[in-house]
DNA sequence: AATGTTGGTTCTGTCAATGAACTACAGTCT
DNA sequence: AGACTGTAGTTCATTGACAGAACCAACATT
């Protein structure tokens, strides 16, 4: 969304979740701390948006308590909290959505549930144990619609090509090396 | 969100779903459309907004095959298509992040599975059957958050103030009368 | 013929997004 | 000490979407 980011009139939850999350840009935001980017420079590399709307977004969320700016060791990292972390069916829905009518080469990232390997449904359950699987026992792994990473990509979107814990901090370790 | 709607380098699934239902407004008109609104003057009673912004969005959704336009009785119905009542996980966990965090007199609107009058949780489940329950077997029905109406509101906000099946077009008839 | 309903389009002012350039500050190298 | 680098922003001009009100065309009713 844009513009005045308000609903007025719109009493509806609904409304008043897009208010907070609906501007653009905001889900993408949440998405990629959901894969581990702390850092305000990984997120400008790997979404590749204005500075000056992610320093915009950044407020916003935290203003409204879906993530927190916290002292790292030699760097800011922003982090969701819990309420930001009850986005993730949010996130996994939208996700769902678009695999199921807009993408063509079948999912790009697929959920297992790290505690037995199982596959996450699209109602976020375990297929192999049955129970919701939220966002931090959450396994991210490539699916068969994820191309290979360009030599031009970010260091996240390659770190993002082998398996990775949802929330966990994302270090450019992870990214393997360029051959 | 809004600007260009869109997201130039994201290949994710979640970034092609915003584009497509990201804008502003338009989660709400499909939000509305399950609630069984389907005409162009309703949408405006009901939300309020821009008639030149509603236009937009239609023709941006039916050109997405999310709702169709078709031709009712005696004037034009917008409906969801089969990709466009898929989005039903999407909107109810979005109004259930809502309800969660930012409600304060409870959740306004509650959901029954028609079939049992089971409640249906968070995760879309009916809580006396176990089944997922999708958008089209769902009972809208009033909870504890949920304002009477008052004398300026359009006949839709009224007529929500009963049960209601998703998606089943509502009428004028629905709206209790004024005392 | 005049009026009302429906479903829009057109117009103008305002304000947000974009993208590039610039800044402030800390730590490191020479 | 001074230069360089990295981090996390802010500032600025341009572009373009949104808000709100007015206007319009087709059709039905009085």
């Amino acid at each position: 969304m844009t513009l005045p980011n308000d609903y007025a009139g719109q009493a509806c939850s609904l409304a008043r979740s897009l208010e907070i999350i609906g501007e653009r840009w905001t889900l993408l935001i949440v998405r990629d701390a959901f894969w581990g980017v702390r850092r305000f420079a990984d997120f400008i590399d790997h979404l590749q948006m204005p500075r000056a709307v992610l320093a915009s977004r950044l407020k916003t969320l935290v203003a409204a308590g879906v993530m927190t700016r916290v002292a790292g060791e030699r760097h800011l990292e922003y982090e969701l909290t819990d309420k930001g972390a009850a986005l993730w069916p949010v996130v996994a829905s939208l996700m769902s959505w678009g695999d199921d009518f807009c993408a063509l080469g079948g999912p790009r990232r697929l959920f297992q549930h790290a505690a037995d390997g199982g596959q996450v449904d699209r109602s976020g359950r375990c297929d192999t144990c049955g129970r919701p699987v939220p966002a931090a026992d959450t396994m991210l792994v490539p699916g068969p619609g994820l191309e290979p990473p360009a030599d031009d990509d970010s260091w996240v979107t390659t770190a993002l090509t082998r398996p990775h814990r949802l929330l966990e901090p994302l270090r450019a370790a992870d990214a393997p090396a360029v051959s």
